[in-house]
DNA sequence: AAATTTGTTAACCAGTTGGTTAAACCATTT
DNA sequence: AAATGGTTTAACCAACTGGTTAACAAATTT
């Protein structure tokens, strides 16, 4: 079949370029690497994506779409702020374990390029913390957790379960560990970071 | 004099690089537009500093070294784990606003290049944990502080007061604020985030 | 099976990049 | 004022980069 093959080969590049963006960033990135890494000739990829820009874009937004649905279940699910942040701290963490270039290939292409996320906000269902506020505001009011924003919490929840990825090799170095150590570091913090933020707020 | 003439040209080079270098990133910077910025011949980039690695190295050593005083103060102090806390919150997060590009930019080209930190970590005060530790141990020990790791909360601390400036388009965009309205939420956070990690590690 | 469309390649191209060079400039020293 | 030595410049260069092209191969359609 036609139609399958394209397909696949479509997949085969943008999982090569996929591997080379996210090490390399966009302007470290080589065509002839990616090329190379697909296995195919560099005219390829201009005969299927039709330029650096358009191939790269298609690599960011896939990444993007990824990691989307994990932050959406902080802000939109409908269970106890605790429970949710329990949930999302383990499960982010096991997700960027398979993941692991992934917040820091997003967050250094946005600080490259800005407009960029202009582009995203554009989508109708992009995230927002409408919800999450309502339900912060709510909770606080029952006395379950102590005052805070919604703002002020989510920047922290997506702070503890992101930095330590983005900052790997700065934090390696500062607390001494080598690769399988650090590993364990992370792995701690599937709980560890949770009762961090619940020790935090909840009101006792 | 001749010499003082040759280090404000140095200087003169650096401040240019630097800005360069911390928006664009090492492969994104071009070194024409270096000596653009500096006012000066391309070809004096070169006689001053050898190549292009070499001057985008002594940008790095030097926005290093800024960083590290900052941490120093958090780590090796002999106050109170909750001053320093408070202390450093209040203080890096003014600090960074001086200097908003630079956690990005090392967090960024240590990602690129992990190599680099090893040169850094032979420096023989190179920042470390263990007198941190011993502090930690000691509060926990002592009941002023619930159990915790130091690298943990060492961790913690850091992706609380540093994270918000790196992922800044992103939170940007999910918080759905404005430039000076995120400045604003920043600012609230000099206490915010003291309040939030000392609320968690109290015993009461 | 001829024709047409789609996929693939090697060779090529113009623009850019980091870096060099040789000559000019300028402040001291002699 | 001539010689000296560091500083500055314009012109240059080879390597590389993203992208194109024209010819060829393999499917699909007719």
């Amino acid at each position: 079949m036609k139609k399958t093959k394209d397909e696949n080969k479509e997949k085969q590049i943008l999982e090569a370029a996929k591997s080379i963006f996210q090490s390399k960033g966009m302007d470290g990135a080589r065509m002839q690497e990616i090329a190379d890494k697909a296995g195919i000739n560099k005219a390829m990829l201009h005969y299927y994506y039709r330029s650096k820009q358009l191939l790269f874009e298609a690599v960011f937004k896939n990444a993007f779409s990824l990691l989307a649905p994990q932050l959406n279940a902080v802000l939109n699910d409908d269970a106890s702020i605790e429970s949710k942040v329990r949930n999302f701290t383990s499960n982010y963490i096991s997700f960027i374990a398979e993941h692991p270039y992934l917040p820091n290939f997003i967050i250094q292409e946005l600080n490259r390029n800005p407009e960029f996320i202009i582009k995203l906000k554009d989508n109708p269902n992009f995230l927002n913390l409408d919800k999450f506020k309502v339900q912060v505001e709510q909770e606080v009011e029952k006395g379950i957790i102590k005052p805070i924003s919604a703002e002020q919490l989510f920047i922290n929840i997506m702070a503890l379960n992101i930095f330590p990825f983005v900052a790997k090799p700065l934090l390696m170095a500062f607390t001494n560990t080598d690769n399988s150590a650090y590993k364990q570091l992370i792995e701690d913090r599937k709980t560890e970071v949770a009762d961090f933020i619940i020790n935090s707020i909840k009101h006792t």
